[in-house]
DNA sequence: GCATTATATAACCAACAAGTTAATTAACCA
DNA sequence: TGGTTAATTAACTTGTTGGTTATATAATGC
C-alpha cells in the first residue's frame, strides 16, 4: 500500500540509502557523490535507482544543474516519521518504566480504581 | 540485509502493523485482539505472520498464556528508531529554514567566505 | 477422552525489490 | 561535429513480501 508513511519507512530500510542521507546532512551531493562510497560494490543504475527510490518517498529533493542532478534532503517527511514517532515517546524515553509508569498507576488509579482493566499494560 | 534498524522500518513499513503497534501503546493484546481490526480484510495466518515480522524487529514481545499469546511493546527497538532520527532533528525542527539556516550562513561565512562552496546547502 | 479455542506451520502464488548488463539521452567542451 | 561526462531507461534475473487455503499443535473445559 502506497502511503506516504509506508514508502518513508520502506525507503529507510535500506543501509545504502541511509547512508546517503547521512551524506546528505553534511550538504547537497550529485548521484555520483552519493553513490561513491558504493562503487566497488554496486553498478550505477542501483544507484540511480536508490536515489529514485528516497525521491519518490519525499526524503530528498533532485534538482537539475548542467548533467549533474544535485540533491539535497527535504524535510517534509522525515518531519512525518518525527510526528508518527512522537506517540510512542514515552516507551522509549528513559524514565518510562520508572517515575513515568509510577505516575500512570497513581493517576488511573484515581480516576478509576477499577481492577481487571484491559488497559493495564498502558499505565 | 538485515541489519537491526532495515528490519525495524522494514516492519514499520506497512500500515497494518503500525495500527497493531497503536493499539498496542493502548495495552497489551492477543494475536486475535491484535488482528480483531483486519478480520474483514485479512485471514488469521496473515496476522500472525504480521506480528511475527513485529517481533523479529524487536517491536513487540510474545508471551504465552494458555492458548493466548499476550504481546506487548519493546521499547527497544522503538529508541533506536529515535536515536537514529536525532541525527536529523535540524532539519525538520520548524526553525531550521529560519533562524538555524541563517546562523549556519553566518558562521560559515565567517569562517570561509568563499561563494560557490559545494556545501553550500550545509550551512 | 473429546470438543473447543488460540495460534502456528506448510505449501503455494502474485507482486515487488534490488541487483545486473547493455543501450540511450542530455549537457558540455573543443 | 564529435567526444566526454552524468544520469537514465530497458530488459532481465533472483529473492523476498504479503497474501491465500488447508492442516497441525497445544491448552482448556466438560
Amino acid at each position: 500500500m502506497p502511503d506516504t508513511l509506508s514508502q518513508t519507512f520502506s525507503a529507510l530500510a535500506d543501509p545504502t540509502r541511509r547512508a546517503m542521507l547521512a551524506r546528505l546532512s553534511r550538504g547537497e551531493a550529485s548521484i555520483s557523490d552519493l553513490g561513491e562510497p558504493f562503487r566497488k560494490r554496486m553498478s550505477l543504475p542501483a544507484i540511480t535507482k536508490h536515489v529514485k527510490v528516497l525521491e519518490r518517498a519525499g526524503l530528498i529533493i533532485k534538482a537539475r544543474r548542467a548533467q549533474q542532478r544535485p540533491c539535497k534532503l527535504n524535510p517534509e517527511a522525515l518531519k512525518d516519521v518525527a510526528n508518527w514517532m512522537e506517540q510512542y515517546r514515552q516507551y522509549w524515553e528513559e524514565s518510562f518504566d520508572r517515575l513515568d509508569a509510577y505516575l500512570k498507576t497513581v493517576t488511573a488509579a484515581a480516576n478509576e480504581p477499577k481492577k481487571g482493566d484491559p488497559d493495564e499494560h498502558a499505565k
